[in-house]
DNA sequence: CCCCCCCC
């Protein structure tokens, strides 16, 4: 049992439990403190797919205080990195007046202990003696300080609704289940004016992305509200919003985290706020280079980076209707020593103009294949350039130090190069490798797949091989030793090299796979001058090493070609990497596949 | 009410 020597900070519940939404330094604090337990918050009933909240009871060892986890947060309760127990630091909160309760939400944490035994006996605030004890792991009571995550209560009159009240509604809050409510947003990217002409007539729209301290939502006008907003809203300003509608979003067209989105209208009010304190300001989930082989093809990132080059603008003609489009890309680098090519496409490559290698930071850029990993802009994408922030003055003063000198490395193709893994977005299945026919052209086809070893050809799974560094020529033994043709020399002892026949399936098919050396090594476990040892020593105990090698699971990376051999023309499916399964990698994918588009 | 985000 880890009794913890981490101090809560004593009195933040209290003071939380009293605090007004204007006490700044309340909010700017940085309290640690323990969570008694974290529950999933249905929304009331919406007809379309929840949002997904977590309340969050924490507390400082004497009392306790309900809070919502922002959604941006949630990936910390899916992948479990808090739970009950968990002693963390509150790094950013924000708190709220809704209906004249109080919403905490926490917007950034760090654990420093995952599961601890419980600190104390904390007691909830304002509410009836003798509960305090059991009510630690239930629902607040009404009576405490906190507001369930959906503020209900239509119809009941919203203070926000209209002076410059303290009452600002969170975007986290919204639904179509709140009406008098009063957003303060700063607008992180608008889109062009956009016309379209399909069955049901034409119109034209244009849509903006909100933001404040507590999330994120696009908002959208059509035809004549167009002319009402769009010049009015503009980039990197902050914005009070009322009166506009809240839809269900349609997450298939949406990069923007919301379950909802704004609808302007002809009644919708706008007004540009001008004060200068407590504004929202634009929020990361930074994404290092280096990592960019970690996220599948098409996910949405954020990068902060230095721009290394500016290409040109060029023009490239679409596939699908011909037309010319615009294209600039620049080349990004960062401390990881990574560089990636991002493309900006139409008026966001023409008006692009910072030159003399500027920070940048991306917000919503997609992520591509091409050379490796690529990034590609999207219309929902926003940029800021030398933005004022201690990551990009730490990044600044990286590439002025060093940077500038360093030579980068490029994402190299799909599960070449040194630690490049392999794709999940390619992942095949065997018959489905069959049926595509891979590798029956005169080109090489690459594809990844799951599958089991299921036999393992023994003969001939070792060859002697030159022991001169990066030969690996079969070598013949001589009367003087061990001959390589190539290198012209003849050397004392070979160094015995895999080449492995191996038959494979998964639940479509069987195929054979051949591997050389590292495939080798990392199946069997040992070198291949080692394998040759034992089987020189105790022909069994070889044997039994390459028979545990069987029925064993792994992600291959295979090139499929073609092959001539006695007349006959065949594929052959070379492995070209192997990796053993990482569980939590293979749950995750399918966690992200049940929650991607496709799946909806 | 759009829903494309493109090319090598």
């Amino acid at each position: 049992m880890s009794s913890p020597n981490i101090p809560l900070t004593e009195g933040i519940c209290e003071r939380l439990n009293a605090s007004d939404k204007e006490d700044e330094e309340l909010w700017n604090t940085t309290p640690t403190v323990q969570f008694l337990s974290i529950k999933k918050v249905a929304s009331s009933g919406a007809s379309g797919a929840p949002a997904e909240r977590h309340r969050i009871i924490m507390s400082d060892g004497v009392h306790f205080v309900q809070a919502m986890l922002a959604t941006q947060l949630n990936y910390m309760v899916e992948e479990n990195l808090i739970g009950k127990n968990t002693i963390a630091i509150i790094e950013r909160m924000t708190g709220n007046m809704i209906q004249e309760k109080r919403l905490v939400v926490i917007l950034g944490l760090k654990v420093l202990q995952r599961e601890a035994a419980k600190i104390g006996s904390p007691a909830p605030l304002n509410s009836p003696p003798g509960q305090a004890q059991q009510q630690v792991e239930v629902t607040t009571p009404a009576s405490t300080s906190s507001v369930p995550a959906r503020a209900p209560a239509v119809g009941q009159q919203q203070r926000a609704a209209g002076g410059r009240g303290p009452s600002v509604f969170p975007i986290e809050a919204l639904s179509p289940y709140q009406n008098n409510w009063r957003i303060k947003a700063r607008v992180i990217q608008k889109s062009d004016i956009k016309t379209y002409a399909n069955q049901r007539g034409d119109g034209k729209l244009f849509s903006v992305t909100l933001m404040d301290d507590t999330g994120e939502i696009k908002a959208t006008a059509f035809n004549a509200v167009v002319d009402d907003f769009y010049d009015k809203l503009q980039e990197d300003k902050v914005y009070f919003v009322s009166k506009a509608r809240v839809n269900l979003a349609k997450k298939k067209f949406s990069t923007v985290s919301n379950e909802y989105e704004l609808s302007l209208d002809r009644n919708t009010e706008i007004e540009e706020c001008h004060e200068t304190t407590n504004l929202p300001v634009i929020r990361y989930n930074f994404v290092k280079l280096s990592g960019l082989e970690e996220l599948q093809k098409d996910a949405i990132c954020d990068v902060i980076a230095v721009v290394k080059e500016v290409g040109e603008v060029s023009t490239i003609t679409m596939k699908s209707n011909n037309k010319p489009l615009e294209k600039r890309e620049l080349t990004l680098v960062d401390e990881t020593g990574f560089s990636v090519k991002l493309t900006l496409w139409g008026k966001q490559a023409i008006q692009f103009n910072a030159t003399d290698q500027p920070i940048i930071a991306f917000k919503g850029v997609k992520v591509g294949d091409f050379g490796g990993r690529s990034l590609g802009a999207l219309s929902s994408s926003s940029m800021s350039i030398n933005p004022d922030t201690p990551d990009a003055h730490a990044l600044k003063g990286w590439f002025i130090d060093a940077g500038a000198k360093t030579s980068f490395q490029a994402h190299t193709k799909a599960g070449t190069g040194a630690g490049g893994g392999i794709r999940r977005d390619e992942m095949r299945t065997i018959s489905d490798v069959k049926d595509a026919q891979l590798g029956m052209s005169d080109k090489t086809d690459w594809f990844s797949t799951r599958a089991t070893i299921m036999h393992i050809k023994a003969d001939n799974i070792l060859y002697p091989a030159c022991p001169s560094e990066s030969c690996n020529k079969k070598v013949v033994s001589v009367s003087e030793g061990w001959r390589c043709e190539k290198c012209d020399m003849v050397y004392p002892h070979p160094q015995y090299r895999y080449m492995v026949s191996m038959a494979v399936a998964d639940y479509t098919g069987q195929a054979w796979f051949s591997g050389f050396n590292d495939v080798g090594d990392l199946i069997f476990g040992m070198s291949g001058s080692e394998l040759q040892e034992l089987r020189e020593r105790d022909e069994s105990k070889a044997t039994e090493v390459v028979t545990n090698a069987q029925c064993h699971t792994y992600n291959f990376s295979c090139k499929a070609s073609q092959d001539s051999w006695n007349d006959q023309t065949r594929v052959r499916y070379g492995i070209h990497k192997i990796q053993p399964l990482d569980y939590a990698v293979e749950a995750r994918a399918y966690v992200d596949l049940l929650h991607s588009a496709w799946a909806q």
